[in-house]
DNA sequence: TGAACTTGATAACATATGTTATCGTCCGGG
DNA sequence: CCCGGACGATAACATATGTTATCAAGTTCA
């Protein structure tokens, strides 16, 4: 996945700016598909408005990977750079607006910043972020039960559960949502609100 | 983890090779740390000979995440670029020799290779492999069930399998040793090899 | 060579999690 | 206004996996 250059790197914002009339704005509905597992990535995708998420597919189960928002943007990594097939299918949650930029200018406009000096600084930095992030993950999936990564994301990611649809967290979780369910009686019990 | 310049990219050994003299030569036995969890990573780490895992400590449990033998090099990226304190440890499986360039020299070396032209697509390269590494893990472990992750290993690392002691493989896997042991009576009672 | 340690297999039991089925609620479109 | 679909809870049962304990076969090293 790509980042933000706009929102992450303000100081690059004169670059980004050049590009905004080559975006395409377009209003989906929910469950509309931007990028399917398989194909190669034409494009890098902002969000307007709405969110969105990425999966993969498994024997019918979906397995979702991670989810976006507002003002965030993405595209599959691998698949822009080097010309794959993406591992994964990105796909509208709610009815969206986003923006999409074709890869030929995301291209042109990587081309165009790695003439600005210490650039491969901030490179570094971002794709260290990113490694670190799916480490984070990895790491989590790894060390903590099913009940302790949903503590997580209710803890330090809480818009996620508020916004996203129960299965769609149990299938983040790497749960069944039958699961899901049982962890959250089994909380509300030992927490009651009142 | 970083990448061996020397290995992927013959093109910047002349690059690498300016710096041979600044690395240090260990001998080592099995079991020696060479970057603790928590602490900052002061240099990059080449294997001569030998093989280290890096992994990190859950209530005394250690987590195994990767392996790396001879004529590999890694250091903790997130670490070395940010300056922060390492997710993990690395430590050696068997005695080995391993050569340590010292973070000073590294990011000289890297700034070097920033003059070279075209050096952000290598670098691009670079990290969309790594990424692409760390997500097929993660889907990996999302998707596969312990069984499916061990016969991966078997088929697309026999090395791994044949060479490191099995308690260190249950623990990449993310199973007890107890639980490898059942996949494995379980896989040989399938397919009787005589 | 003997003792301590490492490695690995196995059994018995406990717990976590998946699967299937059923039900209720809510919500949006005809 | 009603109906169907999406969403979520729950029960019952099946399976996967962890935990603890025990044993056996190397390996290392004094």
């Amino acid at each position: 996945m790509l980042f933000h250059f706009k929102t992450q790197f303000p100081e690059l914002n004169v670059f980004w700016d050049k590009y905004l009339e080559f975006q395409t704005r377009l209003e989906i509905p929910a469950k509309t598909v931007l990028l399917e597992e398989g194909k190669i990535s034409q494009q890098y995708i902002f969000i307007e408005k709405g969110c969105v998420r990425t999966f993969f597919n498994n024997n019918g189960n979906d397995k979702t990977v991670q989810f976006f928002f507002e003002n965030e943007g993405l595209a599959s990594l691998e698949s822009f750079v080097n010309n794959i097939p993406s591992q994964f299918t990105i796909e509208t949650i709610e009815s969206s607006v986003v923006y999409l930029l074709p890869k030929q200018y995301v291209t042109q406009l990587l081309h165009e910043l790695s003439q600005v000096p210490d650039f491969m600084q901030l490179l570094l930095q971002i794709f260290s972020r990113r490694l670190t992030h799916y480490t984070k993950e990895l790491v989590s999936f790894i060390r903590d039960t099913p009940e302790e990564r949903y503590q997580n994301l209710l803890s330090e990611r809480p818009h996620i559960v508020q916004r996203v649809p129960q299965h769609y967290i149990a299938s983040y979780l790497g749960v069944s949502t039958v699961h899901l369910s049982r962890i959250k009686s089994k909380l509300a019990k030992g927490k009651p609100h009142f």
